[in-house]
DNA sequence: GGTTTTTTGAACTCACCGTGAATTTTTTAA
DNA sequence: TTAAAAAATTCACGGTGAGTTCAAAAAACC
């Protein structure tokens, strides 16, 4: 998932965004002005940026010219002011899009999810794990066992996925409740329980890659 | 190096995308109305066109279908409208791309990168897609079931074309709604329901090709 | 104005999910 | 070694929600 840097002087602002990208599963950062967009993205770990124009210290268009000296993260710019000029001016500078305020939370999640992509559209590598006997296609959402396709549930796939994505990795329960199912989920704990169950007799003979760990969690061995 | 004739009624958008053609080495000549570009496209001598939609005098689809009487150099529209109407007619009428306003400069340089190298492939070229049983023909939109044309709404054409061009990926509903409705879609979510629905309907045999994937999307199996 | 196409809302169905209870396995303590 | 406790597995059942379908309204097109 995407993790957004949300920069605006307004508190309100960032509290409105940073819910939004919370609800669609983005994680989140924020700065109060350009100085501290810049510091963050250069030291931290974001996949795009929204940007409003006008803050203290150093302005949106500033901040995003220095952005670029150094990175091609994609950006998008939030303006009070609708006129053309920040618009051009905008993407000018190398905003990859432009979003007028007062705006729709929602629009503007349209918005990310489509400049993200438009920027993943160039790596559209399929990601495929095969170890001979297992085979999880993730873009093409297909499991195999032994070359013959097996059916998953939703769950089923998420949990599946989740896990040979860390393969290796011993996940507690807490830790797989929290990814697959949503950190809002305060569910059984036969829940999970249940899922290991049904995802190992799916799998069949590959039942054995998911070892238990008793008294923390499970693991896949692939 | 490539000509491009740009044309717009706004001062700003035509300095903005000379300046950008300057920067990527192409000459450009500007036009601010539809008459006006007719005339030039028929006295000088350019290789690509950009043209915003709305303009005074002529607009941009009324160009478009005077120039495509003597001339069928690549033509890429500029819309301010979201609306799919506009890129469908676009289309219809022998535009070779579609960009919608906001756009950045640097989509609109890589889509003249793109339809130019497009332009100079081979045109007889066609894309086509086919398997024996189904043969979808993206130029001549196209669609034969078993040899026999049948017949599609726009919208199942757009929803079929880009099944097809992601055959083998699995698609999420949002995916689909954000690409082929466009990001500023806030319909029904029954909408994509339907509309796979009678998709899958005039298909006929070949429906299977679509697969349900209960809680993600969709994915075409071809 | 009539026709086609798209969108919407509502009814319906069924697969799936989460839960509690029973059972088995493993660990700990006596 | 055995008994008790803890953790994991398994099972079966009821509610729910995602997808399908239909019909009718709304919009776009001629």
């Amino acid at each position: 998932m995407y993790k957004v840097l949300i920069v605006d002087d307004e508190q309100g602002i960032r509290d409105l965004v940073s819910k939004y990208c919370s609800l669609e599963g983005y994680t989140y950062g924020v700065a109060g002005d350009g100085l501290e967009a810049i510091e963050k993205v250069r030291n931290e770990d974001y996949d795009i940026v929204c940007m409003d124009v006008m803050m203290p210290e150093l302005d949106g268009f500033s901040a995003v010219r220095e952005i670029r000296k150094f990175s091609n993260i994609p950006i998008i710019m939030l303006s009070a002011r609708t006129e053309t000029y920040d618009k051009i001016h905008g993407f000018e500078i190398g905003a990859d899009d432009y979003i007028g305020k007062p705006f729709s939370p929602k629009e503007l999640m349209l918005r990310i999810n489509a400049v993200m992509s438009r920027a993943n559209m160039q790596k559209s590598v399929s990601e495929v794990f095969d170890n001979g006997r297992l085979r999880v296609d993730f873009t093409a959402r297909i499991v195999s066992v032994g070359g013959n396709a097996v059916d998953l549930s939703p769950k089923e796939y998420e949990l599946l996925f989740f896990m040979v994505k860390n393969r290796g990795i011993a996940l507690s329960r807490e830790k797989l409740l929290n990814e697959v199912w949503g950190y809002d989920f305060y569910g059984d704990d036969r829940t999970l329980d249940t899922h290991i169950k049904l995802l190992r007799k799916s799998l069949g003979d590959c039942a054995e890659y998911i070892v238990t760990l008793r008294g923390m969690g499970y693991r896949f061995d692939g």
